[in-house]
DNA sequence: CATTTCACCTGGTGGC
DNA sequence: TGCCACCAGGTGAAAT
């Protein structure tokens, strides 16, 4: 479900709502297997940890945890931007493509595919759904081993030549090489295309026969797009929503995406869709070359 | 190595 | 209404 803007605005919700509180008591279904770690190993990890912050990582969701048992009173919670204690330990979600995190009452109804529950001190609890289980959890002990990190690129602040670099001498499809997570991590299908339409560049050119202003160019619109979608909260594209269950409004700003057929938003030629990398892909042939 | 294809899952939609 | 084919925001293993 989620690129970067949609990770990031769950990210935000979610840190907003559980920084400082303590993980009680956690629970996982025994079915599914959404798990890079074990469960079980799971629940050890995670109990009795506090949250010291969640953050996005590419697609990825990082939960900060602290040592276990240490605890901040709740009156005063770990001081916003830089925790007190590095994190000892992190929980890595993602969500797949229709994973949600959602926080919760605890009298809140169990959705269907629901595969992990989090109760924290506040009562509230930290909720893991997927339906279809592309989704991945993970506990890492930092003590064992390190920091999560992305294998690619932030595309949000990557500089001109390092971006150049990273399409050289290529010969797959410039889209396929934007949704490659080892050379930027965050861009998927929908952003993919919007950002290409914007650049015009149409999605099947090899990636090493862009020139440098197309590069360029590219990846303003990539950031820009990655910025705006960011504040208006993501793209609700079926059913996504954020950590309070609200939807994102960048749907109503794709000029491409899902818009086959429909006029060019510039030029009035019909968008044209076509099956790259064995993903929809849809640009404007007027406008894109 | 680089690149492409396909399996992994469930659920919603639209055609017949 | 029922059945079926097709589609969906991702990725990693296997094949080429």
């Amino acid at each position: 479900m989620p690129e970067l803007p949609e990770v990031e605005t769950i990210a935000r919700g979610v840190d907003a709502r559980v920084r400082g509180d303590r993980i009680a008591e956690v629970w996982f279904s025994s079915k599914s297997e959404p798990f890079k770690t074990p469960p079980a190993r799971q629940v050890k990890g995670l109990e009795s940890r506090t949250i010291l912050g969640v953050e996005r990582v590419g697609k990825h969701i990082v939960v900060n945890l602290s040592s276990a048992g240490i605890r901040f009173s709740t009156k005063s919670p770990p001081p916003a931007p830089r925790p007190p204690h590095p994190a000892a330990a992190q929980w890595i979600v993602h969500l797949g493509m229709t994973g949600r995190l959602l926080v919760t009452a605890p009298e809140a109804p169990i959705a269907p595919h629901t595969h992990a529950r989090l109760t924290l001190t506040s009562r509230r609890e930290l909720r893991f759904v997927d339906p279809r289980r592309f989704g991945r959890l993970e506990f890492r002990d930092l003590a064992r081993s390190h920091t999560f990190a992305a294998a690619g690129a932030e595309p949000l602040s990557i500089g001109r030549e390092a971006f150049a670099a990273l399409f050289r001498r290529r010969r797959l499809a410039i889209k396929a090489a934007l949704l490659n997570q080892s050379l930027l991590s965050g861009v998927g299908n929908i952003y993919a295309d919007e950002s290409l339409f914007r650049a015009g560049i149409r999605p099947r050119r090899p990636a090493g026969r862009l020139t440098h202003d197309e590069l360029e160019r590219l990846r303003l619109a990539l950031r820009q797009v990655l910025q705006n979608a960011i504040r208006l909260g993501g793209s609700s594209v079926s059913d996504y929503v954020d950590a309070d269950g609200v939807r994102g409004f960048f749907q109503l700003e794709h000029r491409v995406y899902q818009r086959a057929g429909d006029p060019c938003l510039v030029c009035k030629t019909p968008i044209k869709r076509i099956l790259l990398a064995g993903r929809s892909t849809h640009f404007c042939p007027h406008c894109q070359r």
